[in-house]
DNA sequence: TCTGTGTGCGCAATAGCTCAT
DNA sequence: TATGAGCTATTGCGCACACAG
């Protein structure tokens, strides 16, 4: 109900504590700040006065007067995606306990001007501060233009960003895998790429890349994905089953692997026994694909504490006795690799050498 | 009379731009509301202003003058799983169709002290209004405590409850999945639940039972689930794999449906030819599920932009010209099936009549 | 038809006032 | 007279809106 004429059901003021109470406003004021100089029995009375109306401080009141909002904003690409939900998942949590807010824009598509545009949302908002889960190479090279007053940190956008990041080492991750897979007997290891306008998806292949180099084994061309979709790893999927010299994939992402996994089987050929397949990511499910999913672990929950924590290093919070130090940090969080069925030593070890 | 001359790099106020400008705050309040009475050429030296400072009205004094903070709040059990996440993901949408922030206030237990919890801060922050993502009874039972002046949306949660609110017919889903199944020749059709205290649950449990009794068909006991997840319907599979009467199941989600054919595979049964299974929700991944799964589709992210419209008609806006009405919608939103294969006829229709 | 003045939104912070010791 | 605990009075935050001119 909208009310302007009735005053009558008016929200209850710090005056009208005040009046009830029998004190100033101010005196109200000190209470709900736990300063020291008030006297029990005054005290009382105002938390009873609180109670009776039910009185709720005015946050845009407040707002204006200490130019604090106390809210931070997430923008994220898709929020439909595991990775990303988890992300927003974790940085509420940490924004509860510091307690801050957090207003998500989520934008459809990744190019410089939507991601700027959920920047001046944002900031309109009045946010402190904002982190981004928008992994694109256009994303991150948008905000490189947002003025420096607006603290940003970029979470699970790769870890080579000019902004301060809270990302998992995609590069080790993929070489986990691959070496995981070389180690097992595999002559050499494709990929199933990730769309290489994404950081993740370039760090991904060159740590594959680069496991391959390191250990001497031939290089395939990789199999360029147009999203992270389960769709395209299942079109990838076909081409590989056709191809017997494949015997171990590494997928940039479990999706992927789940649609490769089906596309593969469905051709007649076995996993693990056939071929093998590695993911990334680890989420929920990959434990029941059939078979389950030998992967590389991120984690999404922690990234976003991460995140929200250093973004409140960056604003600085003085009632938190955080001081702002204005550093851009890069925090790199090591993946781990979770060992389940789908991936085993080659049948016939490949003999031919060209 | 201080102005602030020291202070230099403060934000711009209206001030400052009519000053730029040479024109009052109030000629430019009115060039930045397209008043119409500006002339064009005073209109052009105020928007040159505002360019010049990059001015940027200050939400939270504008808040205070209008009692309108054009934020929404979403309360949310779980944002990491699909069906939250997506719906977010609608809701966010159409707000900023409608011109609203959106603040979440993730929950970790649905009890109702953290649901009342999340109200509070929410209402804190000066949210006009709040949608709930939080299906489970306990959560909505809270919700009926709350003032009724917060006006609140349940999303997804069920068709029964008495809040406001918008959700897929769970019952409908549940008949649809159950008859087909039927249709296809299958003597009966059992059930893995979901988690009782979910309301989603209990109506597609009622949805299923109906079916069966519309149909005559006999009515197995029903599969109890601790929790939506694989593992859950992996737990149930193995013992569903070891009875050899059951030729069909109906899961209440995609989940423990991936966790179900996963176990009876193993087990050495093959869906669809000895069992078949069906799903409900109808996640991406589906369909590149071994083998590809029968599902009853719900549209999340329409779910999602209605509960916001919904909200938004309640609270009223009348910037979009949309009255406050005040009511309590019960939009209620058809499934589809989507047939894939994991559900066929039954190879040997089971004789026994008793 | 155009534009300026004044006031209030609810809170925080500062200065200042009144009693006690 | 000084000190400080316990309170009051006043101002300003930046904007919108009613009411002028």
């Amino acid at each position: 109900m909208r009310r302007r004429s009735m005053d009558v059901d008016r929200a209850p003021v710090m005056a009208d504590v005040a009046r009830i109470a029998g004190v100033s406003h101010q005196t109200v004021s000190r209470v709900l700040h736990d300063h020291p100089n008030v006297r029990a029995t005054t005290r009382e009375r105002v938390l009873a006065a609180v109670r009776e109306l039910g009185y709720r401080p005015n946050a845009a009141a407040r707002t204006l007067a200490t130019r604090r909002t106390r809210t931070l904003g997430v923008i994220s690409f898709n929020t439909t995606l595991y990775g990303p939900a988890c992300m927003l998942y974790g940085i509420e949590q940490a924004a509860r306990q510091y307690e801050y807010f957090v207003t998500v824009a989520a934008v459809g598509t990744l190019d410089r001007s939507s991601v700027l545009d959920a920047v001046d949302r944002l900031r309109n908002q009045g946010v402190e501060g904002i982190i981004v889960i928008a992994p694109q190479t256009a994303a991150v090279g948008a905000l490189a233009n947002v003025p420096a007053d607006v603290p940003l940190v970029a979470v699970g956008c790769g870890t080579h960003t000019a902004l301060a990041s809270v990302a998992v080492d995609n590069e080790a991750g993929a070489e986990l895998a691959t070496s995981y897979l070389l180690d097992l007997g595999h002559r050499t290891v494709h990929h199933l790429v990730g769309p290489r306008s994404w950081l993740d998806a370039q760090e991904r292949e060159a740590g594959w890349r680069g496991a391959l180099e390191k250990r001497g084994a031939p290089v395939p061309r990789a199999l360029a994905g147009a999203d992270w979709t389960a769709r395209t790893g299942y079109e990838h999927g076909q081409r590989i089953a056709a191809d017997r010299e494949v015997t171990a994939v590494f997928c940039a992402n479990d999706h992927m692997a789940l649609g490769l996994l089906r596309a593969v089987q469905q051709a007649g050929r076995r996993v693990p026994e056939d071929i093998s397949v590695v993911g990334f990511d680890d989420m929920p499910e990959t434990e029941y694909f059939g078979p389950s999913l030998t992967t590389v672990r991120q984690d999404f929950d922690e990234l976003g504490r991460r995140a929200l924590r250093a973004l409140i290093e960056i604003v600085g919070d003085p009632d938190a006795g955080i001081p702002a130090s204005g550093d851009r940090p890069h925090i790199v969080i090591p993946p781990s690799l979770v060992v389940r069925t789908s991936a085993t030593r080659p049948r016939h070890r490949t003999e031919s050498t060209t």
